[in-house]
DNA sequence: TCCTATGTTGTATG
DNA sequence: ACATACAACATAGG
């Protein structure tokens, strides 16, 4: 479920296990989720180690943790479409999608990795330097390098893709998923289906400027809370009416329409975003 | 039973 | 080589 403010919220979950030791990891080697990553060491080196850090970038989170020894070992987890982190009493009772449970067994708690569906990715990787991976990964939408331009260009190479699709390409818009992509595209007044490269200068800034300000109003009421589950923007927001048929505009009350667009169900006001129907 | 799902990737085609 | 489209992955819930 999670795009990058729910990414965030979901990082934090095991903020209270940070600077604490690691007394027993239990890993479900088979679950999909561990594809390409290598269970034995994780088993191995987890054990003993203590959790130091943790960031979140775009959908992707990772975790530093110190070994006993002194090695530092990188803990990277994709929540995919189902996935989420806890805190939970050592010994409550582990579900079927609980893949990985890190026990802090001095403080009688267990940090647990779930994922019903699997489209998650769990990575383990050992060393001083961050992993390659992390290290590549694209710059944030908040950042100076995501620029006008930036997205400009990106549209420029993608002139036959509608503009839905390419806001779910993470190398440009990282944590950009379904719902802050319809989300930006309605803020900016831009129909979903409308190809890249027919986007007027204007109409990218505008897009532009729509991704930072979703982004950052969705990091401070979802990211940045405090509560049990993540909380919803408000009212106001697309978010609150998108999810099924007969929702209604905000801003212009209109019915809003849902159509699959670039492969993913897409909702957009017709009138503030005026384009082709979909067939 | 059928349809949907806040994601990514491999593969086929242009 | 690059861009584009879409099936496939695996499970739960309405």
């Amino acid at each position: 479920m999670p795009e990058l403010a729910e990414v965030e919220f979901v990082r934090r979950r095991w903020n209270p296990g940070l600077g604490r030791r690691i007394t027993a990891a239990r890993v479900n080697g088979r679950a999909r989720v561990f594809a390409g990553c290598d269970v034995e060491m994780l088993r191995r080196q987890a054990v003993g180690a203590r959790l130091e850090s943790s960031e979140a970038a775009g959908k992707q989170m990772l975790f530093r943790l110190r070994a006993e020894n002194g090695e530092v070992l990188w803990l990277g987890i994709h929540l995919g479409m189902t996935g989420g982190l806890s805190v939970r009493p050592v010994g409550a009772p582990v579900a079927k999608a609980d893949h990985l449970v890190f026990e802090q067994g001095e403080d009688g708690r267990a940090l647990v990795f779930a994922d019903a569906r699997m489209f998650g990715r769990v990575r383990f990787e050992r060393g001083p330097a961050e992993p390659a991976w992390w290290a590549q990964r694209a710059p944030a939408i908040d950042s100076a390098e995501f620029s006008v331009e930036a997205v400009a260009e990106f549209f420029r190479r993608r002139a036959r893709t509608p503009v839905k699709a390419a806001l779910l390409m993470q190398e440009r818009f990282p944590g950009v998923g379904n719902w802050m992509a319809d989300e930006i595209l309605w803020r900016a007044g831009i129909h979903p289906a409308r190809r890249c490269g027919e986007l007027a200068a204007e109409e990218v800034r505008g897009l532009h400027a729509e991704a930072r300000w979703v982004c950052e109003q969705a990091m401070r009421i979802i990211g940045c809370a405090d509560t049990d589950e993540w909380p919803d923007p408000p009212a106001d927001w697309l978010f609150r009416h998108r999810w099924a048929d007969g929702g209604r505009c905000p801003r212009t009350g209109c019915l809003l329409r849902r159509e699959s667009v670039g492969g993913r169900t897409t909702c957009w006001s017709p009138l503030r975003q005026p384009g082709e129907d979909v067939s």
